[in-house]
DNA sequence: GCTATAGGCGCC
DNA sequence: AAACGGCGCCTATAGC
């Protein structure tokens, strides 16, 4: 048995393995625990040497570097895909052991290189041996081993030089891409795709790189001449900023948090030419003049650069292209910051290092990196010819999000200030009674260890402060065990004894653990998450114990109204409005909206209405909102390949489901799916109706819709029952209600198979507008019961498609509406299916039918479908009046 | 005091 | 066995 030796993830043996206790491994300086010896596997006759971590379970019990899952890994996603053999590599393990002085935590370094080499002295003598012309190194262990530095996350896929004289490309380990990271499988495909190309040219040269350092402007402008620099060309521009550094990883989040202030810019016009330059004149009032003339500028992550460069009144002026969303637009799943993208595209050894050392070079490569990455994305995109599509519904689509998102939609400010103090005033009273429902005992309190505090109070306040003796701390053992106090100790003076006080705060509803607190005391068990191992007291949960007990409804309405107050409490700027960013980070290639979130403004809660009403037209304008109608269920429909469907999608499908649902429950039949349209629809509204008159417990229109747009997205009976229990009160009505509605629709269960059984044998779908996204894990072995079960996949390929299509198609509306005289200027929101425009009241009419005709249009792409619209009109987001065509 | 994460919840 | 796809933003909390 082996046993643990540091108390966390990475140390502690596998207890199964059989180990050879307190042997040293070869050279190791420090004493350790045992090794497993697994002798390395493979003729290496391809030249490429694969390193992995220590030895596993499955690994020490075969003898075999990459035995068990992690082999069947590489058979499957790389040996297989690249049609080479297990056998052509050496595979072989970085450690034989689990250095007791190294913790997953530690940082790379030379010394932790140096450690690690003496633990393994058999690896260098095996690389000597062997003499491969590319090392693999599989994770963060076997990269630290080989090359001395640590993250393979922003190193995995670029070559490494190393002191073996042997290019080292670092890649993920398949154990951490089986742990529901399958997104990066292409990441280490590629990794070996470079280490073969290696191979066969015979070893790794960088292009030469010559840059312009924070040279007089002079110096620049002759440095630009010889480099062939030209107006015509694209350039690429990338700022610093002072917070630069500090972005996360994926750095497309949380940009508008970053400071303002640009402290150096770059250029690049083509691959191994950069210039730097700090922020100063007259580096500026240059490059406001070269923007101001450059036909394409080139970013990545425009949304971060553009608008800071816009403050200091550089204006671009020239097509902008973002490779950040030429990237997604390949690899929509993977991340997007330079330093990730870099290495498939270019031959740029690793750089983001120098940010505090070198910020010139360092800005440099980032330009560098940006117009290769520029090229090469390009000329994928045109491989794949799916580079018209992107420059309509990226390149283009952008100039108009941009537009709209910058003049935003106007607030009416009174109205939110009034409507804030109610929801304040509601705030108080509910506060005010769930603090008198609230027993004292599970209150949260507050301990000071001294008196010091409490004796320059005031008397109101120390009046609220209760002293109580506790044992002090002096003798506290480690184990939480109390030992014989110490007579030196100043407090409490050998008696082990203290004083301290203690107050109760106010119960904070916001808490979910106060609240959680609550409910045990109250007696109540607390649900699991579903799908997960944890309690979790979500507003439903709060709903149904509020039946019982007040405290708890008092809890959610409290939440509720504190929630618009502060996340829909949005800055605004000299003209009342709110304003956002909108960007493509969906891997569906929908759109999102960020800084501030256009896209979740409230609309079924009870304060919904109050709150839409606080968005208003400008004077003289009116709000109209045009919404795709049921255009996800009908582009279900499409990709089932069912015309039932879509036109039952059309005329309700909801309803034709309720009608069928009632008969069976009640006799009689439901809606006959071939009636003459018309009379469809008819027969839909009249059942529509029917139930809406119905006492409130026999209505079970929202139970069927529930169940449809569930179903749709792979919803289980049990996943129904728990999420809305009111309408299925048990797993089995849940369960019979599926059923029925996919024993109706066959074709959409054998659509998700079929949808399934592509995205696993392509690894990718396409939409019907040239959208890709891939899928590694759709299905999965499952070893404990020896079958096949659905991947983390499973369910997000289904919803691909229609998702994807449907943004699409509001893309081609956008990009319509946008040529139409008059009507692009009045766009303000898109959310997902619809859109929201401002009005001058004299051309209601004219907007109203453009968007009708717009979003009813045929669809060639989808072999003529066409989708409803509705359209509505008002003075407010909350009073809108239907628009009849 | 700051940052990262978890839990929760608004939308389609 | 696991249990609904896609987002962005808020508060509380924990760790530094």
């Amino acid at each position: 048995m082996g046993r643990a030796i540091v108390e966390n993830d990475f140390i502690i043996l596998d207890q199964q393995a059989p180990l050879v206790e307190g042997e040293f491994c070869g050279g190791c300086p420090q004493r350790f625990v045992g090794e497993r010896r697994v002798e390395p596997d493979g003729n290496g006759t391809s030249g490429i040497m694969i390193v992995g971590d220590s030895p596993w379970k499955d690994e020490v019990r075969l003898g075999k570097p990459f035995a068990g899952a992690a082999g069947a890994f590489l058979d499957k996603h790389i040996f297989r895909r690249l049609g080479v053999k297990r056998q052509d590599f050496t595979l072989t393990n970085s450690l034989w052991c689990r250095p007791p002085y190294l913790n997953w935590t530690d940082r790379g370094g030379p010394e932790v290189a140096e450690a690690l080499m003496h633990c393994t002295p058999y690896l260098d003598q095996l690389i000597s041996r062997i003499r491969p012309k590319v090392i693999i190194a599989m994770g963060n262990v076997a990269m630290r081993r080989l090359v001395g530095v640590d993250g393979v996350m922003k190193r995995q896929a670029y070559v490494h030089d190393s002191r073996y004289g042997i290019p080292v490309i670092p890649t993920l380990h398949p154990s951490f891409i089986m742990q529901d990271n399958h997104k990066y499988t292409p990441a280490m495909y590629f990794a070996f795709r470079r280490a073969q190309e290696i191979v066969e040219k015979g070893g790794f040269d960088r292009l030469p790189v010559t840059y312009s350092l924070d040279q007089t402007l002079p110096d620049v402008e002759k440095y630009m001449i010889e480099q062939g620099y030209s107006v015509d060309l694209p350039l690429a521009v990338d700022i610093e900023t002072p917070e630069s550094d500090k972005i996360p990883e994926d750095s497309d989040e949380l940009e508008e948090k970053a400071g303002q202030t640009i402290v150096r810019c770059g250029l690049s016009w083509r691959p191994g030419t950069a210039v730097t330059f700090p922020w100063t004149e007259p580096y500026i009032s240059w490059l406001q003049g070269l923007l101001a003339r450059q036909r394409v500028v080139v970013f990545h992550n425009k949304s971060f650069d553009l608008p800071r460069l816009e403050r200091y009144g550089v204006m671009v002026s020239g097509r902008v292209y973002d490779t950040m969303w030429m990237w997604h637009f390949l690899q929509s799943d993977l991340l997007k910051s330079l330093e990730f993208v870099a290495p498939f595209y270019t031959d740029l050894a690793p750089w983001k290092h120098l940010n505090n050392g070198q910020p010139d070079l360092y800005n440099a490569i980032d330009n560098d990196a940006t117009i290769r990455l520029f090229y090469k994305l390009k000329e994928w995109l045109e491989k794949q010819k799916r580079w018209e599509r992107f420059e309509a519904h990226c390149v283009e689509a952008d100039r108009i999000l941009t537009r709209m998102g910058k003049l935003g939609v106007m607030v009416d400010v009174q109205a939110r200030d009034t409507m804030q103090q109610s929801l304040r005033q509601d705030i108080a009273r509910l506060d005010g009674e769930i603090q008198g429902l609230v027993p004292n005992s599970i209150l949260p309190r507050k301990v000071l260890k001294t008196d010091r505090t409490i004796k320059g109070l005031p008397p109101e306040e120390r009046a609220k402060w209760e002293s109580y003796t506790a044992r002090c701390d002096c003798s506290l053992q480690p184990d939480g065990t109390y030992s014989t106090p110490s007579p030196k100790c100043r407090r409490c003076k050998g008696s082990g004894l203290t004083t301290l006080w203690r107050t109760s705060m106010r119960f904070n509803w916001n808490s979910t653990e106060q609240v959680k607190e609550l409910a045990r005391a109250k007696g109540l068990k607390i649900p699991l998450k579903r799908g997960e191992d944890r309690e979790a007291l979500e507003a439903k949960t709060l709903k149904q114990f509020g039946k019982r007990h007040q405290v708890f409804l008092n809890i959610l309405h409290a939440r509720q109204s504190q929630k618009l107050i502060t996340t829909y409490d949005w800055p605004l700027n000299a003209e009342m409005r709110a304003t956002t960013v909108y960007g493509f980070h969906p891997s569906t290639w929908r759109k999102s909206s960020r800084s501030v979130n256009l896209q979740n403004i409230p609309k079924r809660n009870d304060l919904a209405e109050l709150f839409r009403r606080t968005l208003i037209a400008a004077p003289g304008h009116k709000l109209v909102e045009a919404d795709s109608a049921a255009i996800e269920a009908v582009l279900v429909g499409y990709a089932a390949g069912s015309a039932r469907l879509i036109r039952l999608a059309k005329a309700g499908v909801h309803d034709w489901f309720m009608s069928h649902v009632r008969a069976s429950r009640d006799g009689g039949r439901g809606i006959d799916p071939n009636l003459p349209y018309p009379e469809l629809v008819k027969a839909c509204a009249e059942a529509k109706w029917y139930d809406k008159h119905l006492p409130a417990h026999e209505q079970i229109r929202e139970a069927c819709k529930r169940c449809i747009h569930g179903t749709d997205y792979g919803l289980t009976p049990y996943g129904m029952a728990d999420e809305y229990p009111d309408e299925f009160p048990t797993k089995k009505i849940a369960a019979e209600m599926q059923e029925m509605y996919l024993g109706l629709l066959p074709e959409i269960r054998e659509w998700m198979r079929t949808t399934r059984e592509r995205a696993e044998w392509q690894t990718y779908l396409d939409n019907h507008y040239q959208y890709r996204h891939y899928f590694f894990s759709v299905f999965k072995w499952d070893s404990q019961y020896n079958r096949w079960v659905l991947g983390n996949d499973g369910k997000r390929c289904i919803a691909f498609v229609p998702q994807s299509d449907g943004s699409a198609i509001q893309t081609e509306d956008l990009l319509t509406l946008d040529t139409i005289e008059g009507v692009g200027d009045w766009l303000r929101l898109i959310i997902h299916d619809s859109f929201v425009l401002e009005v001058p009241d004299s051309e209601i009419e004219y907007a109203c039918q453009t968007l009708y005709n717009v979003q009813s249009r045929p669809r060639p792409e989808l072999g003529g479908l066409t989708i409803g619209s509705e359209v509505k009109v008002g003075s407010n987001l909350a009073d809108q009046e239907v628009w009849h065509p």
